[in-house]
DNA sequence: GTTCAGCCTTGACCAAGGTCAAATCGGTTT
DNA sequence: AAACCGATTTGACCTTGGTCAAGGCTGAAC
């Protein structure tokens, strides 16, 4: 029994539609791999040699300036493919955020068996025209919103990604949530600064829009407050 | 004889690698279409129904917010793809910047060609990862760069992707080229107002970095400091 | 239970870049 | 040549968010 049989993207990753004998050439090519938190999978710039697909846990796709200034360019969860493939280099580096599970590929297998099965090609392609359309709008984003609603729509983006009561598959988006990330690393998704990501955090809690029952748990109380202010 | 026998971005586009049969079923869905400056193509947020080539000209995807403030996050230059196959609505608007040429699909008729040959779609992917890498980059840009790192970025890139000289094909970046974009537009691409470009122009100039001999014409006179500015 | 280290918050201050307003430039029309 | 108009530049001023420097929490180790 292969080991696609019990893993539990299966159905969402680029996988889903394969046929039996496909998943079987997938999973001789394939290994599942455990990343601690804080653990890099991808290097900035190196050769591209491995792509994966998440089975759980949260990444993060990095990139950084000489002088050690970081932005998160992307952020990757369970069935979320990751990696370059048809491509020399990687321009991002992929950090676990929490203890993640992957399934790994050599790129050059990868790239080889893609090629010969178009419906894979074509699963990987709709996933990047996705992704560009959100990581367009994240531009938006970084270009032209303030500190207050850069945190606002970080939030209600969390809360439809995220969800603590188990329940699955998800309804909606979050009341309640645990963030993958640290303060720090909120500012690196916003391109803000810890500072700032904390004062409008401690303002939205003060103002009832939010509370924060643990550094990284966020109940949103006002929904309709957070969509307004982040336009 | 059919119009792709003399399109000038038949070679580059994602038609590349077509043979005839196939060239000629797609010659029969496109037609050419010219597009003003100014002149919209597709609006954001409206059903996505066309998707195109472009074969000459400047366009740019943009996306805005409901009190007016807009950001550019990207654009089409000649055999460049534009729309969004696959998918139901456009997440941003494209605009011609110069009077342009496409060669436009009816998305649906596109669609369903693109899946019946893996090389066109095999095409598309590879554009649309190249296109995904070169809009993270910019992310960092938006989030974490200075303006005069941002002007400098800027003028590199646009050097490298524009040329006066008519030098075809381009070897290596220009040294002088004519912007197809105003000054509020290059504030649209950079998350700056009008007001500092034009002031990070005018120390460029100053400190003897660029030369400016109109409102759009660029001359870079020293690529080093340039470089060094972009860090 | 104490200690410790790392993360987070808070405050005081500062500067980059935004805002508002006016002047200037370059083309075009008259 | 004069008038005009939109785009750009420039100047004065101000706000947002960054910087720097203490403190305060919190959870893990002992």
């Amino acid at each position: 029994m292969s080991s696609c049989d019990t893993c539990v993207v299966r159905n969402r990753a680029i996988c889903a539609g394969l046929d039996n004998q496909e998943i079987a050439a997938l999973n001789v090519m394939g290994r599942r791999r455990a990343v601690a938190a804080g653990e890099p999978l991808i290097w900035e710039d190196d050769d591209s040699l491995l792509v994966a697909n998440v089975i759980d846990g949260v990444l993060k796709l990095v990139t950084s300036t000489e002088d050690g200034r970081e932005q998160i360019v992307g952020v990757a969860y369970p069935s979320d493919f990751i990696g370059r493939p048809f491509g020399q280099t990687s321009r991002a580096s992929v950090v676990a955020l929490t203890d993640a599970r992957v399934c790994v590929f050599a790129r050059n297998d990868f790239d080889r068996f893609a090629r010969e099965h178009p419906e894979l090609e074509h699963k990987l392609l709709e996933r990047t025209l996705a992704e560009l359309d959100r990581t367009r709008s994240w531009m938006m984003l970084l270009g032209r919103k303030t500190a207050p609603e850069k945190i606002a729509t970080f939030l209600l983006e969390m809360s439809e990604r995220l969800d603590d009561t188990g329940c699955t598959p998800k309804v909606g988006a979050a009341r309640r949530f645990s963030l993958p990330f640290s303060r720090q690393q909120v500012a690196d998704v916003l391109g803000l600064t810890i500072e700032t990501v904390s004062r409008q955090f401690t303002k939205l809690k003060n103002d009832g829009v939010i509370e924060l029952p643990s550094r990284r748990e966020v109940e949103i109380i006002d929904r309709g407050a957070l969509v307004s202010i982040a336009g």
